[in-house]
DNA sequence: ATAAATAAATACGGAAAACGTATCAATGAC
DNA sequence: GTCATTGATACGTTTTCCGTATTTATTTAT
């Protein structure tokens, strides 16, 4: 089969007017070319599709139906091309977002707002990882782009902050600390600590315990929980206290105070991605990313 | 736009291969043309589908999306060709069939059913309709086929007999006939007569008119009624006998009964169709109608 | 590190296809 | 009966496309 989209387009055309010659000048040939083209497709398909006589030109039933085909597959293809070139745009697409926790409640939202509101028909697949789990899933291309704390990135991974915030305690609301408004590092020393998990946001866990030293003491650590949101929920239950990102006291909860610390490390947030990835989508989200870290 | 189904072709066996030099092969072509109708569809699309190295060619985001747009458009062309040369065969398609009830009762079951095993994807849209309006309903162009009872056909209509079949008496069950098995026309003398309607079954109504007339006597009408198959109904309320078509004594009522009748004319019934109308679907019905009428 | 091999792009000459002008044939109008 | 209209055909020209040969780049092997 060697059926030719000019002789869709032509039969089209023809078929739309039911006149090889005004036809022709729509389609801006002259009219023998196009009584060849007609009949070239005719005897490729084995069809007759028009019943022609000098006078008048109409479909035959094959005919209408196959100009309805051919409309059709014109159609498609227009759309197929537009699909695509928005493709290339990165207007059009998937997005896969793989978040830990911790940004969840801070850069995360804003950061994919901004990016769907200036590319809605872009569709966000987001789904949390665990820290240590992010860049492996970066490097078999399970996700496109991981928002999180920065850690130790392999070669091919690319990083860019986009947020940073203080450290802020968390106590529970009887606690003494918990009258005063600001506190500093050292008022936290001897106090039992509830840590993010070493195991799997060894990061955070390592800034905490790494402030605290700088400070002067060694934190007391009685618990570590795999759940990084519950460590709230442990100090609200007078178990102990921590020091959490600052937005983090987004999560009000009876129970538990946020305080501001002075002089505490700074954590910071950033989008990482395979250097090699070259989704449009990703492209444009880290156009995204950059803005959003300019204004930060 | 001057996207060639060439072109698509080619990008989706390189697509499915991602190899120049074994795409070729399979498209028998050698590989420079390839190498140069792809980059000129990426040139006409403005968008680049392969990252093609030396040593390796891989789909980009937009070159999947258009991979399988291009395969769903080589499909959707090979069904349109398919379909359209089923519908120049006559294998698909519409046939609107125009029936009197006389031919709902006699040929029409059996013929539309034969039609229907031989082409199961023609779709047969029946509808009933007077005899008078037949003959417009076929020359306008609404139905492309009807089944009756032959009458003064215009010129640019054909017809084709497919079946004919005596006439029989139709008597109240406690009427004097009703007691023997096979009567003559003359019997009928002097009875009251329901009859086919003159306005809209001419035909019909002058057969048994005439039936009457050549056993020597004048039938005395009693009623007409539009609806043909309430004669019987008539008849079974004890309102009079009637000469109708013996493929109506299928229709069993109690309180009528239908009785062989010797030496009656015949009732025809045939096909009759527009001669210009050149339907596949039509023509593969009349073969089927001729073959029909063959073995009656 | 160098050489060989592999794969895609490019150059160029010839073949095939498409187009346009001119013409023919058929049909309907005056 | 003549003329005008419309689609098909003939033929020369232009364009496009293909194939062979070559180039370029990258990977593998020595």
């Amino acid at each position: 089969m060697t059926i030719d989209l000019r002789q869709l387009r032509y039969f089209v055309t023809l078929a739309d007017t039911l006149h090889f010659g005004r036809a022709a000048t729509l389609l801006h040939i002259s009219q023998p070319p196009l009584s060849r083209q007609v009949a070239a497709l005719e005897e490729e398909l084995c069809v007759s599709l028009l019943k022609r006589s000098t006078r008048l030109v109409e479909l035959t039933a094959a005919g209408r139906h196959f100009h309805e085909q051919a409309k059709r597959i014109i159609a498609g293809l227009d759309t197929a091309v537009r699909s695509t070139q928005a493709i290339e745009r990165g207007e059009l697409g998937v997005l896969r977002v793989g978040f830990t926790m911790a940004a969840a409640w801070s850069v995360l939202p804003p950061l994919i707002k901004r990016y769907s509101d200036a590319f809605p028909q872009a569709d966000v697949q987001l789904s949390e990882v665990l820290p240590k789990e992010l860049n492996d899933a970066l490097m078999s291309g399970n996700v496109d782009v991981g928002i999180a704390f920065p850690w130790q990135r392999p070669p091919g991974l690319e990083y860019l902050a986009v947020h940073t915030e203080p450290l802020c305690a968390v106590v529970p609301s009887d606690h003494r600390l918990a009258q005063g408004d600001e506190i500093a590092v050292s008022d936290l020393a001897g106090e039992p600590f509830i840590t993010f998990p070493a195991t799997t946001a060894p990061a955070l866990h390592e800034l905490v315990i790494g402030c605290c030293r700088e400070h002067g003491f060694e934190p007391r650590i009685r618990l570590e929980t795999h759940l990084q949101q519950s460590i709230v929920n442990l100090v609200a239950e007078g178990l102990g206290v921590s020091l959490v990102p600052q937005s983090m006291s987004k999560m009000r909860l009876a129970g538990a105070k946020f305080l501001p610390v002075s002089g505490t490390r700074m954590v910071e947030q950033g989008v990482i991605w395979a250097a090699g990835n070259d989704s449009p989508c990703l492209a444009r989200f880290l156009e995204c990313a950059r803005a959003f870290g300019g204004l930060a």
